[in-house]
DNA sequence: GTGAAAGCGCTAACAG
DNA sequence: CTGTTAGCGCTTTCAC
């Protein structure tokens, strides 16, 4: 088992000093002849030194360490978040430290603790709560912080996050172009502040604002059985009165079962009834899973690599800046049209 | 912005010496009174005094880190080991980093470079390649490695992989009793050892056992388009001459194609085909990705949450018994059979 | 151009 | 019970 090597073995093996192997390594080559540059190289590949970053990130006072605290480490989203993350920085020297809460405030909180411990120069958290004290504290304390895609309360932090309100805007407007007169929108249960809620309510208020009278009969809250979601549609075209609805739905989980309530009602797309939704995890697009539905389904698409990129922006701006202002930066979803809501030429763009 | 505490701040504001703090950071409380243990415990408590884990591993000689190299962190799979994998680690004191290789080898190199910098204390690898000499070269050197859910050459590692043999095997004679006559396998392209190889294999080496004449004409290669498998299909229902044939698909993707060209072409499961297969990612199960078929489909499950379990006992194992003798555990997959396969009661189980 | 020496925050003999 | 001291592997003044 052969023991590591140390800057004092690549120093020896050269015959010169530690300090020059140092100044080597951190590319000072001005410092050094031409002969003793090329002596050090050719010693640490050989042997396939590997500077030890444990006592470079002591001595420095920097960890080049960014921790990711992420809410679900399952969650498809969460997935495609550390990748876009990890792909933003690469080639800035810095590594990314990942640690799953599973949707546990508890063990966010050790999370954070323990990273702290590893000296990250940034954290970036993706909180499963809308109130975290020592966030607030940490940032505060002069830690670089950004949030990814959650807002805390009675703090100002920076922050990334998936734009909704537009986005269900777009939809509506994309679909009433098309041609649909009756929009339905189905969102799971929801709690306040979270992206579903903050969809609803995009709903309701551009519904209002088209002129639409009690726009809340068309908002439909979506169980997890398929059953409830057929008595929504049937209560929806009882209402059209043989006009065509069209449906949002907030979320990859309820556009796919609403697919198979309007499968087993036995209506056809687009004509019968329009849909679309929200496709947060890229199922619809990336997994090919809209391939064993019928007709292609129009999908507003987040962009997550955007969304690492914006995260990663932030928190080295934060880190080589740390007292500038905090920002929020929307990411905007993409609405893709697809056959399900093509009802006429007009609405297909 | 406060200036982080180290062990000397601590040992001021208690009013002894950093050795003694250091003791109670270490939990040796046998070595100072009671009084000194309880003013150290206020202080700390009180700063939020958060011990620097690079100084201590430096001085140590121990990280407490566990490298994790992941061939594609995009993968449903790598999402659920990197989940199974950690909470396998909870409690024991080591942290996890995860290091994403994009299916890139030179990533891959560079992300074990890194971790090495790091000073892991040992090394799971998902690696992207089936040839990978550094990884021959370290864990010869003493750091303890554990490859999960691959092979490499020339070498014999640890390693947790996920059984595909005898699950293929458990898959036909299922079938076999459920009554049907006819199987067929159908494999999306493959590389030489990889999983859908061995599956593939696997479906041949049970059928010649089983005294099926010309087995290769059951095997079919699934294409990345339905209609290459629509056409597999009627080349197959050709074969049966009117028997319902059955087939194992040797991955997701592949199963939810053949799902669909199933349904262009008008065939009902279970009685005039069966349909059942490696549901790899837990989609048809835990995705609710079956919900939108019209029966539920038989799959092969492979538990994610065992593989990572025993691929952290392997590493553990040999962190502790550097000298032990390298294991291979095999993790087989669950067949859980649903309506897609339910020929006749037998077969039901 | 090069090196000696101090020190990052912590632990562990060793000495009382 | 408590503290002094050396040193983990590295960087960086400062001196030659």
């Amino acid at each position: 088992m052969s023991k590591n090597l140390t800057i004092v073995d690549i120093a020896k093996s050269a015959g010169v000093s530690k300090t020059t192997v140092s100044r080597y390594l951190n590319g000072q080559y001005e410092y050094m002849s031409e002969q003793t540059r090329e002596r050090i190289k050719k010693v640490i590949e050989v042997s396939g030194y590997q500077p030890n970053k444990l006592a470079q990130s002591l001595k420095n006072q920097k960890s080049m360490l960014v921790g990711f605290v992420v809410a679900d480490i399952e969650s498809p989203f969460t997935s495609a978040a550390i990748k876009s993350v990890g792909d933003a920085m690469l080639g800035t020297g810095y590594n990314l430290v990942t640690a799953n809460s599973d949707n546990s405030y508890e063990r966010e909180l050790e999370n954070i603790q323990s990273l702290i411990g590893q000296q990250v120069d940034g954290l970036i958290v993706n909180t499963v709560t809308s109130s975290n004290p020592r966030l607030i504290g940490l940032a505060n304390g002069g830690l670089p912080v950004v949030l990814l895609d959650r807002f805390v309360k009675d703090y100002n932090f920076d922050i990334a996050y998936f734009e909704n309100t537009k986005s269900i805007h777009d939809a509506i407007e994309h679909l009433h172009e098309a041609g649909y007169r009756h929009l339905a929108s189905f969102t799971q249960e929801y709690e306040f502040v979270s992206p579903r809620s903050l969809r609803r309510k995009a709903f309701l208020e551009k519904l209002a604002e088209m002129g639409v009278e009690h726009p809340e009969q068309y908002a439909f809250s979506a169980e997890n059985k398929t059953e409830k979601i057929e008595a929504n549609l049937r209560r929806l075209l009882d209402i059209c009165k043989g006009e065509p609805p069209a449906v949002i739905c907030s979320n990859s989980v309820t556009l796919m079962r609403t697919v198979k309530a309007i499968r087993n009602l036995g209506l056809r797309m687009p004509h019968e009834i329009g849909l679309c939704g929200f496709d947060e995890w890229g199922w619809a697009s990336e997994l090919d899973w809209a391939s064993i539905v019928d007709v292609g389904l129009t999908t507003i698409l987040p962009s997550v690599h955007e969304l690492g990129a914006q995260t990663v922006n932030l928190l080295f701006r934060r880190i080589q800046q740390p007292e500038s202002e905090k920002k929020e930066i929307a990411i905007p979803g993409k609405l893709i049209v697809r056959d399900s809501t093509r009802l006429s030429k007009k609405g297909a763009l």
